[in-house]
DNA sequence: ACCTGAACACCGTTCAAGT
DNA sequence: ACCTGAACACCGTTCAAGT
């Protein structure tokens, strides 16, 4: 046996990735294994070596293509006045987080390799809430803005990570109070607390 | 062989989580395997389950302890004004989850097994800062305290787990400074909201 | 009753060999 | 050049058997 040639290396490293992903979707990260991924696209074990180093740099693309899929709904957050804004974005952060718990979920566990790219693309996140931020508190240095954008960030991914982990059976809208909460306390401190 | 009778299964319990606990530590959570553990103490593999239905019962145990270590360190901080002692209890969370890196990171590891106990205790870390804001704004219904407390606490480890894992290159000033923002902002914003 | 040895059904990764 | 088959060195878990 050996060559077939029905596909181009890129097309093997898409239908890998996609199968990998939709496993992932389906029965979650812990069911991820080159055997399974292989046997869905009909092709031996080994042949997964072709295109990827290893099963880490096949994870590490995955995280990379769901932060790039958050980041482009978050783009899509139309634009209204600061605070409501950052509102939206840490609702939208957390119906991301919902829907693809599975995917989403992956993106942190520790552990994990990193590059270039993901860590770009993981900065994008925080500069949406520096232009709203800017806007709160006109002449704060950007350093203070910078600061702030990551605190308020790091805070909602804490909510959404412990309370969708901690026990499923937490009601969704009382995660949402929780993050309103978190908002508008913290902006409106932020905003008498600065310059 | 067989038959040794050198240590009681209590103590063979307690080598286990000993040696996994070292493991943990010294090599990081992914390094631990049934084979390591036993070897360690001078076992065979099997024997771990005379004492555990499974490696997830002795994960769950070993979890219950870090957090049973990180509780009594945050009873020990001194009591003072509220407002002091929340950035007091938050940089102790901190700086918990710094010596103890591995076996801090591995408590909040998603898929992670539960039981009565460890709820418990997670409550426990909660309900110090609960009565911290309920001195904050008086007549503040005891909800409306949990609400906040959940929030804020989750917030902390947000910021603690982002910043701690996304690349460990980030200063602990750093992460010092984000959390004192947060505390500070998120108080101050809350007390005004407040009725 | 306590503990072992060996097996079972899995992993990720490598590589000589086949077309 | 593309892909395989088989092996390697690991996993966690089980259980008949030995003392």
């Amino acid at each position: 046996m050996a060559r077939r040639n029905e596909h181009s290396l890129d097309e093997i490293r898409e239908m890998i990735l996609d199968a990998a992903e939709s496993i992932i979707i389906n029965e979650g990260y812990s069911a991820l294994t080159v055997r399974k991924i292989t046997k869905k696209i009909g092709y031996t074990v080994a042949s997964i070596y072709m295109v990827f180093t290893s099963m880490a740099e096949l994870v590490l693309q995955i995280k990379i293509n769901t932060l790039a899929d958050l980041s482009k709904k978050l783009q899509r957050v139309p634009i209204a006045n600061p605070e409501q804004h950052i509102n939206e974005l840490a609702n939208t952060y957390l119906h991301f987080a919902v829907k693809n718990f599975n995917r989403w979920s992956m993106i942190y566990m520790l552990n994990g390799q990193s590059n270039e790219e993901y860590q770009q693309i993981k900065n994008q996140l925080y500069s949406s809430i520096e232009t709203d931020l800017a806007l709160l508190v006109p002449y704060c240095s950007p350093q203070l803005i910078k600061q702030a954008a990551r605190t308020l960030w790091n805070s909602i991914h804490g909510i959404c990570s412990l309370s969708l982990t901690d026990l499923e059976k937490v009601d969704i809208h009382v995660v949402e109070k929780d993050i309103k909460l978190l908002v508008d306390s913290f902006v409106a401190g932020w905003k008498y607390k600065s310059p």
